[in-house]
DNA sequence: GGACTTTAATACCAACCGGTACATTATGCC
DNA sequence: GGCATAATGTACCGGTTGGTATTAAAGTCC
């Protein structure tokens, strides 16, 4: 439609939005959103307000732009290996591997838990989108464990959803736990123990 | 020491400091510690900002006032259960069922938990209490595991620390999914399911 | 009635918040 | 050069924050 590489008439654009949207991310991600203020995130990342608020309108869409971030960068890769056609034990070993390792790229813990418990800090995007994410991501869980049924990894005996359910909570609960900076090694084999009911049997409705 | 019921020299004392402490403990409680501010509190507890910091010191001391309280009235009568002569089994279920309830009194959630996330905005006598009632649940479930294995109601093979972080952990994830509205037949399907592991057997270091 | 002691609350502080009006600057077009 | 166009950032807005100086009020003691 519009010509491509064409130089627009007015005065060229000096905001860079990726790279505000990177930083917007690395710093809602570590500090969390109540931990950070517009203008400080301003002042970070050394652009002024009005360019902001005239990229994104405002927080709201600020945040919903780093949410969209991070669930490409890091809930996409995550939720993908559930997708393999691995053993069911391989794959949950490994995801776990990756929630409890110390040298993963990023801050500890997990952006859309942050912002799904803090809902009063969240404008409309944003809220749609973190309930968006958190159902995409149930969903996803959900398939993988009737797969894991399908390949008699898992007994048909338990409850898709409540499986579902327990791979999701569990999951935030470590990275919220790593944020907390409790001892990975811990996390780790508490969690061999919460999932023990699911590789092993038992736990219908 | 002091005379007990002799009117003291000076214009009488009108703060209600266990008013104000209690209203305090429900507003953290149900909004969270960053939801609400000084100013506001004093707003809903009728008492001036003054009389507040002659009382408490500041933010810090209120918070840990708050805590301490939280303690007391809802802290203390669950970790008391764990120390019942009945089956491991029957104590877990019940507590379960007490941390999924939704016709609990009080807001739904845990002011501790709460706190332990927004390190941030705690002052050092606050986070100190955190620190201290955070080590003591888990030094009483490590207790209580203790004892299930004399019992005979949890394998010997369990290590004691990895199930006493499992408890701890697993109860803090229940509130904090109760405040955010996530079903409680869900929750309570799904704790059954993460705690199969403790009480057949499996799970070592 | 004072003098003394203790508590109460108004009224203020500087700092920061999210958000915006507006004058300035840099470009293409002619 | 002059004009239209579009992105820029300074400087401001009203409101809130945690915290405090200060004066008024309510008692006992003599």
């Amino acid at each position: 439609m519009t010509d491509p590489d064409k130089t627009p008439i007015g005065r060229p654009k000096t905001f860079d939005r990726d790279e505000v949207v990177g930083i917007a991310l690395q710093t809602y991600w570590r500090e969390g959103i109540d931990g950070i203020s517009l203008n400080e995130l301003c002042r970070r990342a050394s652009v002024s307000k009005p360019g902001l608020y005239r990229e994104f309108g405002g927080e709201d869409g600020l945040m919903d732009a780093a949410l969209e971030l991070y669930a490409e960068i890091v809930l996409s890769p995550l939720l993908e290996q559930t997708t393999h056609d691995r053993p069911f034990g391989e794959t949950l070993t490994a995801i776990l591997e990756t929630l409890t390792d110390i040298n993963r790229s990023g801050p500890a813990g997990c952006l859309l838990v942050k912002m799904q418990q803090s809902p009063s800090r969240l404008g409309p995007a944003t809220r749609a989108r973190v309930e968006g994410l958190r159902s995409s991501a149930r969903l996803a869980y959900a398939e993988w464990i009737d797969r894991a049924k399908e390949r008699g990894d898992i007994s048909p005996d338990v409850s898709t959803p409540v499986a579902a359910a327990l791979l999701d909570i569990q999951s935030n609960t470590l990275l919220t736990q790593m944020a907390l900076g409790e001892d990975p090694e811990l996390l780790r084999a508490q969690a061999a123990l919460a999932f023990a009911g699911l590789t092993n049997s038992a736990g219908s409705t």
